[in-house]
DNA sequence: GCTGATCTATACGGTGCCGTACAAATCATG
DNA sequence: CATGATTTGTACGGCACCGTATAGATCAGC
């Protein structure tokens, strides 16, 4: 039980003087992204989560104004996480259109980011504000795939077609539980997802 | 607050005499994959359960034994419904490979049978013995899906391409919150299901 | 060390739900 | 009606969690 604790405070010139918070805000956060990927928002306890961080709930209320606001604040970072972040990383590295899909399709739907995803996406279903944050995320992410199939499909029904089964395959391939004989469920994905892809 | 009450007795001849129950087993049930629809298994709680069907909880521990067992009976009805009910109904009607995979299309994954069935997908993440039967669920629609475009698809990795891809499309279509310009969600989703079925 | 601001542990009352126990209500039959 | 089997209502103890209050611990600066 050796914590190391750092100065927090140095940076902080001529203020008051906090004392060291030994759990961030960011922590609280990160542990509730952390509960909502394994068990859904009902598993987001103020009580479960200090007990994960080794300490009480005692100061959770000086960070949050109760449990839903933590929720909301998970959602913000996830949606920070989600734009910003993502879409820098797509388009950094260049490439033709069928190559950032690619990309996209391993990386904004990669495991990492993908499972608060999923959670988020499951949640949405009984939660109209979550549903509505999912919205304009998901629009952002259906417009940067039709902008890649427009790239080398011309017919814009076909576009809209391809771009929808594309999202829906990675939507999809995480929620359906399903053997592939003589493949890895990997390998059968791959397949599904070239085959949007040809010319 | 008129309640009808039927005599069950009457099937039950030269027995003991069981009085009428006013709340079968199967409307406990009902009301949970009612609730589970709703708001998925935390939702499903014997006391507000209780509240909905107009009753306490009192006879509820007669028919199961406690609420994991009710979860339980869920899943194996919600099973029955997938299986029996539906791979009958499919191929009742006959037509060829395209006009039935349309049918599953539309009834396997049609408003009523997917709302159980979207909450199942979403319990099976963080459960175990869930995501076991949802396998051998969703690998016999799979198979099933193979065998339609197998009748008019000849290259067998395109086949299982296809297959995932139209199991993806009933899923993800209610996991994803997207607009489609110019068109409706069902329009949209429609384009991309007949796409998949062109020769 | 002392100070003052801040974070944390502990204790408390309240709520929703579980599962059990028992009394009350219900109904087909005699 | 009275009977007896069965279902339901009510009451209870227990648990997990929420949110608040308050005392103690912790740290930078003096």
């Amino acid at each position: 039980m050796c914590t190391v604790t750092y100065n927090l405070n140095a940076i902080n010139g001529g203020g008051p003087i906090p004392a060291v918070p030994r759990t961030t805000r960011a922590r609280w956060i990160e542990a509730g992204l952390e509960a909502l990927a394994r068990g859904g928002p009902d598993a987001v306890r103020v009580e479960t989560l200090a007990a994960t961080l080794g300490v009480t709930k005692g100061g959770f209320y000086g960070y949050f104004d109760g449990r839903p606001a933590l929720l909301a604040e998970m959602l913000d970072e996830w949606e920070r996480r989600c734009t910003r972040e993502l879409i820098a990383q797509a388009d950094a590295e260049g490439g033709d259109a069928a190559a950032r899909i690619r990309r996209v399709g391993q990386l904004s739907f990669s495991e990492d980011f993908h499972r608060v995803d999923l959670a988020v996406r499951a949640w949405a279903h009984h939660d109209e504000a979550v549903a509505a944050r999912l919205r304009r995320i998901d629009n952002e992410r259906m417009d940067f795939l039709r902008t890649m199939f427009g790239a080398f499909v011309t017919d814009p029904d076909e576009v809209e077609a391809r771009s929808i089964l594309a999202f829906s395959l990675a939507i999809g391939r995480n929620f359906m539980v399903v053997d592939h004989p003589g493949r890895t469920k990997r390998e059968a994905v791959q397949l599904a997802g070239e085959y949007l892809l040809r010319p």
